[in-house]
DNA sequence: TGTACATCAGTGAACGCGCGTTCACTGATGTAC
DNA sequence: TGTACATCAGTGAACGCGCGTTCACTGATGTAC
């Protein structure tokens, strides 16, 4: 039966947003077409209507995961964010967690354009909170670009090992700890870009 | 045809270190039995002779190939380890680079026993610097392996975000160098266990 | 506004393929005498 | 040391299954008059 205009586009939205969870849970492998298509409450035949392969979904799936990430990333030199982003809270729930550490390894693995999405996540992360610090141009933007994409490296691979370690393992959350912690008190030099603390940033 | 047991038992090491380097190259679901086997030299039907399942196999390579990575990872705490490790020659070369980093983001996915394999494997990262540091006992152990943690998430984190990037994207190179510079300066510090007043945490 | 018809998202059966796994068979090894 | 035989790693065909993808069909939507 045919559809209303809007019921194909909220479909499709659907799907998409669906594959963006369950490709987070389970990997690019781990997720089938009719997984996907079911968990959206639709059948696997009409898929190819809306995309015309899985791979064209993954990019765009990526994408849509990574928008969401990218957002909340935003307000990443914060001890709000290392908080919440290194809690166990987080790191159990992979599904609606950040993208980036939820699928960077199977991205490695993926084509250059799904790739290019990451990468551009990656930027966006970063560019939210530098450009909301107008006092960080010229000399200052280096370094505090540097201390951005070093405060993402350090929590992405955080949460990356912690979820690599069994479910009752008291290191997975040890790793979390020590990190935060680590993040935390490194939080004012690197937001200021040096060792110095300079003023106290604003906020983000 | 029987074979002689060294050439039985060689051939079985020979599996396991292919199927090491490959699972880490293409991932567990992108490397097949007879990918495997005629990689080793050998005809898939023999498979079941050395292992039960391919998740057994996955399990033993992972082992196999943390055992490898742990020791190269002993030197943990120097600027030689850094250098090597946050390298584009490292990143470039996964079959035959970190487990750790290639594998975290499938082992989230997989059994039990494979993820208990990748914690001893940080564990074995941490305490093979640890115990070669006999000043480092009491108090000051908390600290230390409070760093070393931290260390190997950053570390681990960066390599992961630059294999996810384009190969041509200049993000890439900058993460490595920028994590490179930041661990470099920070090592120290770190191997001291000084700088940052880190209650210990508790031992898993 | 009402009627006739073309459109096309959605359905579910079917296809081809490659996967992990099984199996009957082979023949050199290793052992018993 | 030589001979007869049991063992079992390795071979390659075959199996069952689930995957991504295709297709003929459906029927409510949207449009033309």
């Amino acid at each position: 039966m045919k559809v209303s205009k809007a019921q194909v586009q909220e479909n499709r939205a659907r799907i998409v947003e669906v594959a963006a969870a369950l490709f987070r849970e389970r990997g690019y492998d781990g997720v089938g077409i009719a997984d996907l298509m079911g968990a959206a409450g639709l059948t696997h035949g009409g898929f190819y209507k809306h995309f015309r392969s899985k791979a064209d979904l993954m990019a765009e799936a990526a994408a849509f995961g990574i928008a969401h990430t990218a957002a909340q990333n935003s307000a990443l030199p914060s001890a709000d964010f290392v908080q919440r982003y290194l809690s166990r809270a987080h790191r159990d729930a992979r599904d609606s967690g950040c993208t980036i550490a939820a699928l960077s390894g199977d991205a490695a693995r993926q084509s250059e354009q799904v790739k290019a999405t990451f990468a551009a996540g990656i930027e966006a992360s970063v560019a939210a909170v530098l450009s909301s610090h107008v006092e960080l141009a010229g000399e200052g933007y280096g370094a505090a670009r540097a201390a951005m994409l070093n405060t993402l490296a350090h929590a992405v691979g955080a949460l990356v090992l912690s979820r690599a370690c069994p479910d009752d393992a008291a290191l997975a959350d040890e790793i979390l700890q020590v990190c935060r912690q680590h993040l935390l008190a490194a939080l004012p030099a690197q937001v200021g870009g040096s060792e110095d603390p300079l003023s106290g940033a604003g906020k983000a």
